[in-house]
DNA sequence: GTTAGAAACAATCCT
DNA sequence: TGTTTCTAAC
């Protein structure tokens, strides 16, 4: 099993014990280093699969790497923990937050949540949000959770600072908002649990006897809190074994500390560094220019990336007259590829800075029939519908959470207004109780008079499904929220498309909650909401399906695919403007490692494309070249514009006069995509050579099965562009209509 | 208390 | 250009 690996590999599987470094280049074999380390250690050294934490990026990471082990040993593999940072902290808190005081049915808050929180804080400290604005203090806060830095020590670092004063407070304020409302954001799942360690030493000492060895997938990318986090858990047995790879790092503005990595060795004296340099992935020109790009940067690791791999094509470089243009040669370029047999949809993926720019691309796609998908952009549980349901549960889950009850208060309408909530709130913070308990001895607050009355069915409701925890699951509550509420019956009513595709997304949340109970040892309301916090898109997007992918140069850290697009290879939009303009030469180095690792994608076929002139925000802006393309010497180069980018007006282009617009198709008013909307493609049907649509095992009459409906008769089949719109007859619960990829019906 | 239309505003990247 | 907030009319 140990023979396929290289010996630097093999050295790092091998050394098991006390502290150690991989500095691990692009597509250097880190994955596979880190499950052969796992298996060598369970079945070798007869650790206890019990003993090993492997903490990685993303939840998808964290599956595959599961995956991986699985297959390797024959069992035990399940009791690794595998996680994110942020799963594992949740996982620990919900067992031990008490100690902190907090209640362990805490709840997670979100981006959007956060803001909400903060307008609420801002309000109660009566700060002026036109000269401070919210996103500014939420900022601030981030970096210093990032940086372990309590309210109370930035109360003290600020003394003298007006401003520093007034952030002071509001980090104060916020904090204890969130400790009334028995929540947490994002950073304090770290923090907290750091708190934790350092505060209970029982419970320290529990999870450094289990913890002994420990393996950290691109450590890079920890800020100080995880750092510590970790240090703390590795600090009884020293088993730590981090791997990373600094030209990679790209989370800065996440707080990521680069310091980590570059002084593990002084952190660490005893640790042994080993370094894996030999790429497996990318053709010889695709690894050149990375190195030559990466070689700009000052102040890195000295290493050099090298491959047994042949020289593989020249670089594609192609500079368009506008970003219209840009994305109808990327999308021509891919159905070429594929119409030659050169490589499938799922082989390509397209990359860019900026999630605006994949409107363009969708655009194209829509027209032209091809299977794509968009990672990341506006998150499914971002969604108001989504958001609204989960309000619902957070509510029954915990009553304590101000915010949840507030946005579904008068969802759907029950005619309580702002007024009569200010009221409340009031009476709210006088007593000392939640919203919540509030709003339950309505009739006890004076000042609200008849509004009572509107109150006391949304009471009553909650009430009523909270006493059915017991004996629900999960998806049950959640139906019961849908029909008690008439959430979806609303919907319904209106009758657009848009209420559709809401409705299709609320069918698609109660799959995930079924799927959710199937999969979990012990399935809890909590457990589901915890769950839903913490994922990313990115955690949804499998191998093996025939689409072209289109992601941020960030979210494809960890992916390789055979055909690469890089887009927008433009000076003040890759690298942004902001680093540009910033007086700080760092941040320019930043974006030129997320170009080392938008390049390293790529195993056969990489393109660089940009355009002249390209819109943003409804302004036209004309763009140079990005300094990254010219940091690529021209022989590796080749296309309508290689060799030194600058551009020649060839004669061809002007036939067409700048500003005109370019093509009707992309100015039809209704094709841009809302959050909300199904996206245009999912509407249209794909052309026969997509693998992924779907033929159904049953039909018009048949007798079907139901996950949580049970048996009935297909009464009815439409199809509905990519998917079956299914109507059956439930013998249970009567007559439901149905999207077929969701309801995964089994013929019976 | 609700709604639609107008005006203001925004600058990346993400768990 | 796209989204959020404000304002005025119902």
């Amino acid at each position: 099993m140990y023979e396929n690996l290289n010996s630097m590999q093999r050295e790092a599987v091998f050394c098991t014990e006390g502290p150690l470094l991989i500095l691990a280049g692009a597509g250097s074999g880190k994955t596979r280093v880190l499950t052969h380390r796992a298996v060598y250690l369970i079945e070798e050294k007869g650790v206890n699969p019990y003993h090993i934490l492997a903490i990685t990026f993303t939840n998808k990471a964290a599956e595959e790497m599961r995956e991986r082990i699985d297959k390797l040993v024959g069992f035990g593999s399940e009791s690794i923990w595998v996680s994110t940072f942020h799963a594992a902290c949740v996982r620990i808190l919900r067992r031990y937050i008490d100690r902190l005081g907090y209640d362990n049915h805490f709840t997670i808050y979100d981006t959007d949540d956060q803001k909400s929180l903060m307008k609420d804080v801002c309000k109660n400290l009566q700060i002026d949000t036109k000269v401070y604005k919210e996103k500014m203090f939420l900022g601030v806060i981030s970096s210093a959770k990032d940086e372990l830095v309590s309210p109370e020590e930035f109360t003290r670092r600020a003394v003298g600072d007006f401003v520093k004063e007034k952030q002071a407070e509001v980090y104060r304020e916020y904090q204890a908002q969130l400790h009334k409302n028995n929540a947490l954001d994002f950073d304090d799942l770290i923090v907290k649990t750091v708190e934790l360690f350092r505060h209970d030493a029982e419970v320290l000492n529990n999870y450094q006897e289990r913890f002994r060895y420990i393996m950290v997938d691109e450590y890079q990318d920890t800020n100080t809190a995880q750092f510590e986090l970790i240090r703390l858990l590795a600090d009884k047995y020293r088993n730590l074994c981090v791997v990373g790879d600094d030209d990679q790092s790209i989370y800065k503005f996440r707080g990521a500390n680069i310091r980590n990595i570059l002084n593990f060795e002084e952190i660490y004296p005893d640790a042994k560094v080993i370094k894996l340099e030999q790429n497996y992935r990318s053709t010889q020109n695709i690894l050149n220019a990375a190195n030559f790009v990466i070689a700009n940067n000052v102040g890195r690791k000295p290493k050099s990336l090298w491959t047994e791999n042949s020289e593989g094509e020249k670089i594609n470089f192609q500079r368009l007259d506008s970003a219209f243009e840009e994305a109808d040669y990327v999308v021509r370029d891919i159905q070429k590829k594929v119409r030659e047999g050169k490589c499938s949809y799922g082989d390509c993926a397209i990359l860019y800075r900026t999630n605006a720019q994949s409107r363009l691309f969708e655009e194209r796609f829509v027209v032209s029939n091809t299977p794509y998908r968009v990672v990341g952009g506006v998150n499914f549980y971002a969604r108001k519908e989504i958001k609204d349901l989960l309000a619902y549960l957070k509510t029954i889950d915990n009553g304590r959470d101000d915010l949840a009850v507030r946005r579904i208060i008068n969802v759907p309408k029950r005619g309580i207004g702002a007024a009569t909530l200010g009221r409340v709130q009031v009476y709210a913070t006088e007593m000392d109780i939640s919203f919540y308990n509030a709003l339950k001895m309505a009739d006890d607050i004076p000042s609200i008079g008849r509004a009572g009355i509107k109150i006391k069915p949304f009471v009553t409701l909650i009430q009523s499904i909270r006493s059915k925890l017991e004996y629900l699951g999960v998806s049950q509550i959640l139906q019961e929220v849908i029909d008690e509420t008439g959430y979806v019956k609303e919907l319904e009513a209106e009758n657009t498309d848009e209420a559709k595709a809401r409705i299709e997304n609320i069918d698609e949340l109660i799959s995930k909650a079924v799927a959710y109970e199937d999969s979990a040892e012990e399935p809890t309301l909590s457990g589901f909401l915890e769950e839903v916090a913490l994922v990313a898109d990115i955690d949804s997007l499998q191998q093996g399906n025939d689409y072209v992918v289109l992601m941020t140069l960030h979210s494809a850290k960890g992916l390789e695919f055979p055909n690469v697009y890089l887009a927008g290879m433009e000076d003040g939009l890759f690298p942004s403007y902001m680093t540009i303009i910033s007086d700080d030469p760092m941040e320019i180095e930043e974006e030129r490692r997320l170009c080392y690792v938008g390049i390293t994608r790529a195993m056969t076929k990489l393109t660089l494309s940009c355009a002249r002139q390209r819109m943003i925000r409804g302004e036209t802006q004309y763009n140079k070249v990005s300094r990254f393309v010219k940091e690529i010497p021209g022989n590796l180069l080749g296309g309508a514009e290689s060799g030194q980018g600058e551009a020649r007006e060839l004669p061809a282009r002007s036939f067409r006069q700048a500003g005109s617009k370019v093509n009707p198709i992309f100015t039809v008013g209704n094709a841009q995509s809302k959050p909300y909307q199904k996206k245009p493609y999912q509407s249209t049907s794909f052309s026969s050579n997509a693998t992924n649509s779907i033929s159904l095992e049953y039909g018009n009459g048949d007798r079907v099965k139901h996950i949580k409906f049970g048996e009935g008769t297909v009464v009815q089949i439409v199809e509905g562009g990519r998917d079956f719109e299914v109507t059956v007859d439930f013998d249970r619960v009567g007559t439901k209509k149905m999207f077929a990829s969701f309801a995964k019906l089994k013929k019976v």
